[in-house]
DNA sequence: GTTTTCCGTTTCGTATTTTCGAACGCCTGC
DNA sequence: GCAGGCGTTCGAAAATACGAAACGGAAAAC
C-alpha cells in the first residue's frame, strides 16, 4: 500500500501475511475467513494458497486451510543449526525430570529470543512456553539471562529495534530499570522474573557460555506459590546453573 | 522457466528455492554461491534474501545466509497441531530410554511422511532421522506402517503422486510387492524394514489409531547387528506394540 | 603501492505477473 | 426452487519482479 521498500519481494511478504493470518485465527481457516481479515481480495489470496499447499506450507483439509508439516523440515535445520540443540538438551530433559517443572532452551535471534527446546517435568504448568516461540528479551528470565550476557551497546540495539512492550503489570518497560536489573543479574548469576510475563509464574535463568556460537540461555518456569517458597527457589537456581555448567563442559569437549 | 502453471505465484516459489538452495548447500550460503547455483540472477536472488531476512526466515551473518529459526514458529504450530504430538511424546521417550535406540514418531502429510519427534536412547544410532524431515512412507517401517493403516485406493493415490523411488538395494519399489508387504503387516500388526533406507540400520514400527485424527505411527531404529539378534527384535516390537496402546488409551480419554 | 578480482549492493527500464473485480458453478439451507 | 455463501476461473490493467549493467569497497594478486 504505502510504503514499497526498494529492496523486498511484495509476493513473497504476501504469502507470509496469509500465512500468519492462519495462525492468528487459530491455526486453521478458510478462504472466506481470510479473505475477511485481510487486505488482498478473495482470487488473490485463493493463488498463494494455492501455491503454498503446493509447497506443503499449507495444507487443505476439509476446506480449512492449516499450516503444514513443511515448516518443521526447515525449523530442524535452524534449530540443530551450531550444535547447542544437541548438546543442551539432555540437561534441559534432566532439569525437568528433577525438578518436575517446565525447562526451557532459548536462543536469540534478530532481537527476539526464540524457544528452542522445551520439556515439561511432572508438576509443570500448562503454558504458551513452546518450541519456536517467540518473545521479546526483556519479558523472562531466560530473555534478561541472554541480554546479561551482550555488551551494553548490543543491548541498546535491541531495545531501538524491539522496544520494551508491557506484558504484564510486572513486565520491565524502563530502559534505566533494565540495565540495573542486568547488573545484578551479572553479578548473581542468575535471572529472576515473577509474572512479568504470565500472570501466576515465574522463572529463573542463566545464560550459557557457549564460546563462539550463538548466545544461548535456559531456565525453569514454575507458578509463583512453588518459586516463592525460599528454599524450592534456592534448589532450582541450583538446578539450572549446575546444568549451565554440564552444558559449557560439553560444548568445549564435544 | 516455461511452464507457468495458472494458479501459482511465481515470486513465492522463487523464495523457497532460494530457501531450498540455502539447505542443499549445507544450511548456509553467500549470495555469490547461491546465484551460482540457481537460475535467477545476483540481484533477484538478492532482493528475496533481504525480503526472508526481514520475515526471520533466513538470517545474514557475517556474509552467510542460513536459515532462520522463525521456521520454528509455524513448525511448533504444525506440530502441535490435534494434540497427538502431547500425548505421544512421553512414550516415544519411554521407548528411547529402555531400550536406549532411537525412536520416532512420524505424521503422514501431502503423501510423505514426516517425523514430528524422535529421541535418542543412550545406545542410538546417529541418523538422519530428524525433526521434520520428510521421506517416502514406503522407504521405512514407520511409513509402511502408516500405509497398512490406509486403504487402498489411498495407497494407489500416494504412489502416484510420489513414486516409489529407491533409496538402497532393499527399497521395496514394485508396486505388487508393497501391496504384498502391506498386507502381512496388517496380519502381524508390526512393520520392519532391514537396510531399506539407510545401509546398516533397520527399523520396528506400527501405526497408531488415532480415531479421527491424522494418522501417526512410531517406531524403533537399530543397527542391523543387534536387529538381526531374534530375541532382541521381538523385544523391540514387544516395545513399540506396548506404547502404542498405551498412547491410543490416552488419545481416547485426554 | 598499484592493479585486478571478487562480492554485495544499487539503479533503471521493460516485460512479466500479480492483482482485482466480476462471473461462474456448486452446494446448503431456507 | 430460490437465495446466499463458498471456492474457483477468467481477462484486463496496474504493479512489480526480473535481468543487465554499473558502482564501490575489500581482499587478493602482482
Amino acid at each position: 500500500m504505502t510504503r514499497a521498500k526498494t529492496n523486498s519481494v511484495r509476493a513473497t511478504q504476501t504469502s507470509l501475511t496469509v500465512l500468519s493470518e492462519i495462525k492468528t485465527l487459530g491455526g486453521s481457516a478458510t478462504l472466506a475467513e481470510l479473505a475477511d481479515s485481510l487486505e488482498p481480495t478473495k482470487s488473490t489470496i485463493y493463488k498463494h494458497l494455492v501455491t503454498l499447499e503446493d509447497e506443503g506450507l499449507v495444507v487443505e483439509q476439509d476446506g480449512e486451510y492449516r499450516i503444514g508439516l513443511r515448516w518443521l523440515e526447515f525449523g530442524g535445520i535452524a534449530q540443530r543449526y551450531d550444535g547447542i540443540y544437541e548438546v543442551a538438551k539432555p540437561e534441559v530433559r534432566r532439569m525437568a525430570v528433577e525438578t518436575g517443572e517446565l525447562a526451557n532452551l532459548m536462543i536469540e535471534e534478530q532481537g527476539y529470543g526464540i524457544y528452542i527446546h522445551t520439556t515439561s517435568g511432572d508438576q509443570a504448568v500448562a503454558l504458551d512456553t513452546r518450541l519456536g516461540k517467540r518473545i521479546h528479551l526483556h519479558k523472562t528470565a531466560i530473555g534478561k539471562a541472554l541480554l546479561s550476557s551482550f555488551d551494553d551497546n548490543r543491548v541498546e540495539e535491541i531495545i531501538e529495534t524491539r522496544g520494551l512492550p508491557a506484558e504484564t503489570e510486572n513486565t520491565i518497560t524502563d530502559r534505566e530499570a533494565l540495565f540495573a536489573e542486568l547488573e545484578t543479574i551479572r553479578e548473581r548469576g542468575v535471572a529472576d522474573d515473577t509474572e512479568e510475563r504470565v500472570d501466576g509464574t515465574g522463572c529463573v535463568g542463566v545464560p550459557i557460555d557457549t564460546g563462539d556460537r550463538r548466545e544461548a540461555a535456559i531456565s525453569i518456569t514454575a507458578p509463583i506459590n512453588r518459586l516463592q517458597s525460599p528454599g524450592r527457589k534456592a534448589q532450582l537456581i541450583d538446578t539450572v546453573q549446575q546444568a549451565a555448567n554440564v552444558i559449557e563442559v560439553n560444548l568445549v569437549h564435544g
